[in-house]
DNA sequence: TTGTTGTTCTACACTGAGTAGAAATGAATT
DNA sequence: AATTCATTTCTACTCAGTGTAGAACAACAA
């Protein structure tokens, strides 16, 4: 699965943290807000491009500042690196028992929860 | 958290399938083998420096040709790396919905069996 | 048609990873 | 001790990915 640069992640944050599209400019002045980091808008494009060939975000060309937004959400995208991850292993259950093994009480508690709704 | 390229992926595959500890041409042989792929044995030797730098394998100076083992085995390490993915997350409960409504009916099973062991 | 705003193309620098030769080191043997 | 062979370290090259942005191009409004 392609992976995050820096850049990369910061700005899917933000567009993750926003449900409307957002344009280039909006990027650029969360990133400029947030982290002191004055970027040109060019440069914020070709992240964006990239972002896009990756996958990861859909391009609405029709407005003309063009629009972006997640393909899918935060939480699918970790849950699914999760599963990725769990995916390299032969034994994915001697995995699952490691990893609920380093899991807080109240935290396995809402696991348990959870498997019981299905 | 460091992570790993190809090769230093496939020479921690075949640290972690073996206990004992394994030496550079061990690692050499065997990628010859697996991959049919001829490395020179620096080759392995700076890649092997590079996993102990990183912590994945610890060097035994004693013995002549130096033997390598892993530092954790490889479990426990794809269970740090959910956790480490999971931590990336805001909404931890969320992600762990999501994670769980992907997983296969036996998993689930064997998950909920887990958490009864706590 | 011209100016303005937005987008694409191209390019450069930097880092991590794959790759391995040259040089240095350690150990065994004469 | 000097020599030789095995092993390790140092250094260096290449390539891809990412951060960065200017120059050139396209779309649109006045």
């Amino acid at each position: 699965m392609a992976s995050l640069g820096e850049l990369e992640r910061s700005v899917m944050d933000y567009i993750w943290s926003r449900d409307a599209s957002v344009t280039a400019y909006d990027v650029q002045a969360e990133i400029a807000d947030k982290s002191s980091k004055a970027l040109a808008v060019t440069t914020v494009l070709t992240v964006l491009s990239r972002l896009e060939k990756k996958g990861f975000v859909r391009r609405e060309r029709s407005s003309r500042p063009h629009g972006y937004v997640a393909v899918s959400t935060r939480n699918d995208h970790v849950a699914s690196l999760m599963h990725e991850v769990l995916g390299s292993s032969s034994d994915r259950r001697a995995v699952l028992e490691r990893f609920v093994g380093q899991t807080t009480p109240d935290e396995a508690a809402a696991l348990r929860k959870m498997l019981d709704g299905r």
